[in-house]
This record gives C-alpha cells, structure tokens and sequence, in this order.
DNA sequence: CTGTTAGCGCCTTCAG
DNA sequence: CTGAAGGCGCTAACAG
C-alpha cells in the first residue's frame, strides 16, 4: 500500500504539505502543489479513508436501516436516498432489522460504533428510550422516514397516509359501498396505524361504522392479505369493498377472492395503498393510491444533510403527497 | 466517547489488559477479565471500529456494487447477500453504479479506499485491465454475481441462462410457434448476452433462423420491451411468439400489445425470463422462468466469505437454476 | 509558505 | 499473567 508519506518523500516534501496539496487546504507555491500531484498521481496513492476518518472524526458515511431491503417500497427508497447522498458527498452503509427491534438496535449500535455521521431510519418500532440509549446519547443526527419514534431525531419524512386513505375510502363510498373493510398492515409501523386510523376517521366522516372484524391483516405480506380475505369473506359475507393498506395486501386478497370464486369488482370491489408499475396489467387493473418512493428517499436525505451539516435544532416533519388512480378494481369502467 | 482507556483506567488495569480481557484473546485471571467487563459494561464502552480497523487491517466490511438497486432482482440478491455476510460477521457498503462504467469505477475505488474487506460485484462491463488496475492490484477478493467480468476475480455466480431459455423456446416451439422473436437486455452485461447467446442456440436446434430484425430491446426497462415490441409488430406481422428476456420487457410487451389490440395470447404469445410474485395475477398470466435471486446474493456470498478467509486460489464458478412455470401467456390453459 | 510534532483509538509486539 | 511502548495513515496545531 502506497501511503501519504511515501508520496511526500517521492515529491520531496513533508507529510503536511502533502496532505495540504492533496486537500487543497491553505496557500502554498503552484509548483510545491503540482509536485505532489503528480508523485501521487505516479505512485497511484489513494488516501486511507479510515485513517483519515479516524483523525479528522467524521466517516462522511450515513447509516441506513430498513425492516426488509428486498421490499419494493425501501428499495426505491434506497435508491432515492442513495443518489441523493452520493450528490452530497456520502456513502451509505446498510442494515436490515428483519423487522425485529431487537435487530434495529443491534443495527443502530453497528452503525454508531463505525462512526457513522448520521443515520436514516425506518423502525419497526423501538421506543423512545431504548432511541434515546443507543442514538441520542452519542448525538448522532438521525433522520426517520416511513415509521417513526415520535418526537424523537431530527426529522421525518412520512407518505400523506390520511390523504391516500381518504381518497380510496371517498372513492369506494362514492361507488355506493357503505360495508367497506380494511386489510391493515403491521400496527407497530407508523405507515400502519396511520392508515388504520385514516380509515376510521374517514369511515365515521361518512357516518359509516368499522366493526372489529373487518379489520384484518397485521402483517404487510401478501399471505397476510390473502388469509385476511379469506377471513373476511368467512366472517361477514355482506362485506362489499376492501381497502387495502399496500399492494402485496391487495394482491393477496386478489387470490383469496379467485379460491372463493368471489368476482372482482362484481362482487367485492377493491384498492389499494401503494400503486406499481404493474397495477394497469393486472386482472383486474387495481386502483391505487400512488406516489413516488423515492422521494421518500431523498427527501429524507436533504433533512438529515441539513441536520450533519447545519446542524439545525429544529425538528422538521415532510409529508409526501400521494394522488389516486382509478383503474377496474374499485368497479370503474376503463 | 469513552475509550478503551477510560475502560482500563476503571478496572485499575493496563490498556493492553482489558483490550486482551475485551476481545478474549490470551490466558488471564478471571477476576481481572471480570472487572474490565464491569468496567465496559458500567461505562457502555462501545469500540471504534475505525481504530480497531486502521490496527488490525481488516474492516470486516464488504462492498457490494450493482448497476440499479431499485430493481427487484438487485434488491433481492442484495438481501441474500446482506442476511448471509451479517451472519458470518460482516457488514455491507452499497453503491450503486448507475449502468455506468464510469460510475461502477468510481464505486470500487471509494470502497476500496474504505478497506472494504472483499467485493460483490455485478459488472455494467467495465473491462479486465480496468478490474485488474483497480481491484487486482490491491488485492481485495472480488465475487461476480449475475454479471462478469470473464476470467477475473475470485468467482462468480450466475443464472443457469442457458436452461431458462431453453425451456422458454422449447415450450413455444412445443405450442407450434416457429418464428419467435427475442426482447433483449442490456447486452454488455452476462445475463443480456448469454440470453441472447442460448437464444440462438436454442433456435438452431429446432432448425429455427433467427433474423437480426427479431431480436429488439438492448436494456432492461418495461419501456424497452415496449418499444421493441411495437418495433417488432411493425417490422415483421408473422412473428407468433416473443421470448422476452426479463419480467419488465414482458410487461413492456403487454403495454405494446394492448395499444396495438394484439391478443395475448391468441395472436401472440409470450413467455419470460424472471418469474414475479405477480405473475399469476397479470391478464393474461404470464409464463415465465423462475428462480430465488436471493440465492445468487448467498452464494456469492458463500464463495467470498471463503475466499477472505481461506485465500482460496482456484476460481470458482456457480449456477443458480432454473425451472419453467407454465401459465396462460404462453398458450396454455389453466 | 512549509516542516515538526503530536495524537485520533486500538491492538500487538516485546519485556518483565 | 501483565505493563510499557510503538505504530496503523492521516491531519491539525504550532512553530519557524
């Protein structure tokens, strides 16, 4: 390995100066610089990220820690992030909890101990003291997208929840259903309970009740929507409309109702949080509530590179909007 | 941040000491190792990983390099890759190329600048003297994985493209098609060319020619497949059936054929490389060839997790198989 | 403008 | 079994 000092001997110069030509830190003669310059360039000298990381205490790495990378939604929001942290300057480190806190946590303190200088995070539900023990403490800005810990980092970014779940259950209603049920996601998610709520509140804005039963789900699979259906459609026949808190929900009901031979729209109309490239295609073509992932991503990103580098006091919280898609599955006609 | 020392400095012990007594490394009392435990343990001594890397010269640390994160496949074999090193002690750095060579450069030169322990690598072609003046040179293990670069590193892990292929235009000659066109991927990387490649030879084996103006596409994306598709219907009405090279050409290919009010698969049939978790659900069905791309993340996780720690020499090379699902878009019937 | 000195936090000789 | 000393590669503070 070739190292700082063997270029600066090979230029002639002190460790110092090299370093100082190299970073282009303060004044020095143009002839010092470009000696330096082209001994490291001969000797292909490439610096030691972790030597320099280790004296100057900052990694310009950010953390980012998700339930499941395979998942549509943080994959793009990977990427989104990504992009927007490689503009700035940042490489990012991953870690998947597997939707388990006490993976989150371990993952938290994996990326603390490697000096991460901040942290992008999606939990699946740690509480605010256990954030407050491994992140807090070492002053770590950390950003939340997705699911949050309330009042807790330096910002989030959460999708518009109660907007998208008031356009599908608006958009049902005005279809004439008045029996509509939810398949809910994991409740401990932010995107889950808030899509829960939403759906009462939207509910009882049209005076119409939710029964306990007609919530089901729990899980954001498709399994778990395919079984939730299959539930529903046991439990209280008289159900006409389905909402569903994602699109792996939705495509799990979409297999319930072809075992039961329950016709959609006909029978039981359908749609869907989460819109996918794929929504048109499908049979029947699934209304949706879209948006853009990887904004959630990037936005995030902005958030946490103004709080690394501003490091502003203020807590900020953005909303993605989202906007509905009207397609067959919620009985409208192409 | 409390060091090692303040840790030492607790217990009354040397800084040697407790690092000895911390890592479990050499005979000790156990009542000295017993108070530097306390002592880390009372102070929530958390190690640097940079210094303890910087020392010890190894990061623990994999990079892992593709051309689109976003992309299910990537995002799935990134998850394999990421469960399978978590658990032999490893942690992933992400980056992601941009289906630039350029940018996949610049990618292994940050990560190789990190001290990245070893490379997952899914090439967008850069060329061996490239790999060997960057990665080689250095001496960091590096496992292809979906994509290569021939000859170099220290293995890699591809699809068995050859079988899939095959399978796909040995059913559609089965259902009596004869002039089947291919929609292509990007064909500098492995899996684009060796689809074409088996293509032709799968062809030639029924005695089948196969025109240049037959084969459409040269990236991955579902606009792709679309406008090759339209190409295709333009440039050519007998053809009967399309193989197309992944899911979202397939999906292209759909969004063509309803413009044009092609029937699928009546006036065309179609089958695909990549099988989804939708694929039952689309209209009509789509066949296709499926695999667990997870997989190909853990095996090429296996083969480097040997090589970095074995320093095996013999280059290894694995298949992930393959089998046909047979549905409605190929011609079947349910 | 440039060189010398010191140290980031840890681990690994080498003595005792 | 344990302590002291040195250094991984780099940069910041302080002189000159």
């Amino acid at each position: 390995m070739v190292t700082l000092a063997d270029v600066a001997k090979h230029a002639g110069v002190s460790a110092s100066t090299a370093s100082r030509a190299l970073n282009g830190r303060g004044e020095m003669f143009p002839e010092t610089r470009a000696a330096v310059l082209e001994a490291a360039d001969a000797l292909q000298f490439e610096p030691s990220l972790l030597a320099r990381s280790l004296r100057t205490r900052t990694t310009w790495t950010v953390g980012f820690v998700v339930p499941d990378v395979s998942s549509p939604f943080y994959a793009s929001a990977l990427k989104g992030a990504q992009t927007a942290l490689e503009e700035a300057g940042y490489r990012v480190m991953l870690m998947d909890s597997r939707q388990d806190p006490g993976g989150e946590l371990a993952a938290l303190r994996t990326l603390l101990n490697h000096q991460v200088d901040g942290l992008l995070l999606s939990t699946v539900g740690i509480n605010r003291k256990q954030f407050r023990a491994t992140v807090e403490r070492r002053g770590t800005p950390c950003v939340f997208f997705d699911s949050v810990v309330p009042r807790a980092g330096e910002g989030s970014v959460l999708l518009d929840n109660a907007a998208g779940i008031e356009h599908l259950v608006d958009h049902l209603v005005g279809h004439g259903h008045r029996r509509i049920a939810l398949l809910t996601g994991s409740l401990v998610e932010t995107s889950g309970h808030e899509r829960l709520d939403a759906f009462r509140a939207a509910m009882a804005r049209h005076g119409l009740d939710v029964l306990d039963a007609h919530l089901r789900g729990g899980r954001w699979s498709s399994d778990a929507g395919r079984e939730g259906t299959l539930e529903l459609l046991a439990a209280d026949p008289r159900v006409t409309a389905i909402v569903a808190s994602s699109v792996e929900l939705a495509l799990g009901c979409m297999f319930a109702c072809r075992e039961r031979s329950v016709r959609i729209p006909d029978d039981l109309a359908l749609a869907a949080f989460d819109d996918a490239y794929f929504a048109e295609l499908l049979d029947p073509s699934l209304t949706a509530v879209a948006y853009d992932p990887a904004e959630v991503g990037s936005a995030a990103t902005a958030l946490l590179v103004e709080a690394m580098q501003h490091g502003d006091a203020t807590r900020r919280e953005l909303k993605v909007s989202v906007n509905l898609v009207t397609r067959e599955s919620c009985g409208c006609t192409p």
